[in-house]
DNA sequence: ACTTTTATTTAGATTTACCTAAACTTTATT
DNA sequence: AATAAAGTTTAGGTAAATCTAAATAAAAGT
């Protein structure tokens, strides 16, 4: 495997995100959105990405991770979750304010460093936002049947995940008591804007957007 | 403090780097030299960081850190030396492996990160090559008088740092059993090429080249 | 089908951090 | 003091990663 720039990391690592949040084919605007850049930006990236052979790219087709790709994806995934275990676990952080700094150390490239970071940590399999890190060979686990709480039926509900990282988002859910493992009664679903009105076992109910809701992974208990 | 690239901080350091061990004003060549790279790219930058008022510099008469400069070349080291704390103490890499890594963790710039950090090793003073820590507010301990081997006058000494980092070195310092801590007896000196005969406790004597008793710095016991 | 809007690409610049080769200073040697 | 050698700077260029503005292609509306 080659060796990338930080710039071709991070775009690496954007475009496996938007492919797995359904994406058939990337746009270069949807890319240009997720890395805060400019679309010509993207269009250049893209040339020099498909030279190396880590994607699939046609003009105004869009762009996929070819299996070379997706390796490197994942274990750029790998080490940022790593770290942002080694920093909530270790460093008491609280989730809010690792992704920022993972972002930074998932470029340090050396794969002992990693494995033995992974070690040091009891190779945990899940990172402090509930999302499943792959192994030293790229093996991610299943791929997580993610259900949205404001598409889930149950009444009774555990958080297992969020998949917004924004520190807006992650400290609203502080605020509200809402961490990894929380369990939720739904009170009610109000159809008029789609909010949902929440219950903590010994506290007062609440009442969420459904923006928030679209963002807190939940499975039945 | 403003933000500075890595390859300014690069330079940050190897300055302060030079500046210790003596340059009055650290000159082109060397700092050239010390970056691996060239003279004329040395001028380019000395012209950016006088620029960001982090160094003294007039055309032909050599480089000196400011005051800015130096609480900067400080922190970098601070940084640079908790990480291979870091790396030795809880993922067991050895003193040969982490000076390489530490070069690029130590530009993942958050105090809070550092800080964090240096309270999880239990605030270190000195790193694996026996080097001083700098502290939050960049204090670091007194300059450390440090007698290189070939010049101790003393017949019982003991190992208190080595000066290079390479591999080389500490792979060959491994190899003799020499770590920080050790104790050395002098059996003899041979005038002829500055080698130098050594025992440690139990094993037999062997002999160095001046060129690593030069790196090697020890105290008398 | 034609037109408007939106998405994407190209053309041409800019900034950072390098480089080589040539010019210029400083220092050392006759 | 004159010349040679060594050290340093300038001039001019390259590659990566970005940008804006203009051109072009695709999609959506009528
Ligand atoms: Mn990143
Ligand atoms: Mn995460
Ligand atoms: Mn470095
Ligand atoms: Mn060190």
């Amino acid at each position: 495997m080659m060796n990338l720039s930080i710039a071709e990391e991070n775009y690496i690592k954007s475009i496996y995100k938007l492919e797995e949040e359904g994406q058939e084919a990337v746009t270069t605007n949807a890319l240009a959105n997720e890395l805060d850049t400019k679309p010509a930006s993207v269009t250049d990236m893209a040339k020099k990405l498909k030279e190396k052979q880590l994607i699939s790219y046609e003009k105004y087709q869009g762009i996929n991770l070819t299996s070379e790709g997706k390796k490197a994806a994942l274990s750029i995934i790998r080490r940022h979750r790593l770290w942002e275990c080694f920093l909530v676990d270790k460093l008491s952080f609280s989730w809010e304010e690792v992704h920022e700094l993972a972002e930074e150390l998932e470029h340090v490239r050396s794969e002992k460093l990693i494995n033995r970071l992974s070690d040091f940590l009891g190779n945990p399999q899940i990172d402090p936002h509930g999302d499943p890190i792959p192994d030293a060979l790229g093996k991610m686990g299943k791929p997580r049947v993610q259900t949205p709480l404001h598409k889930a039926k149950a009444k009774r509900l555990e958080v297992v995940a969020v998949s917004d990282k924004s520190t807006a988002l992650l400290e609203f859910l502080n605020a509200k008591g809402i961490r990894l493992g929380t369990q939720l009664d739904v009170i009610e679903r109000y159809e008029f804007d789609n909010s949902i009105e929440l219950k903590i076992r010994n506290q007062p109910a609440f009442t969420i957007s459904e923006q928030v809701s679209k963002n807190i992974m939940v499975k039945p208990i």
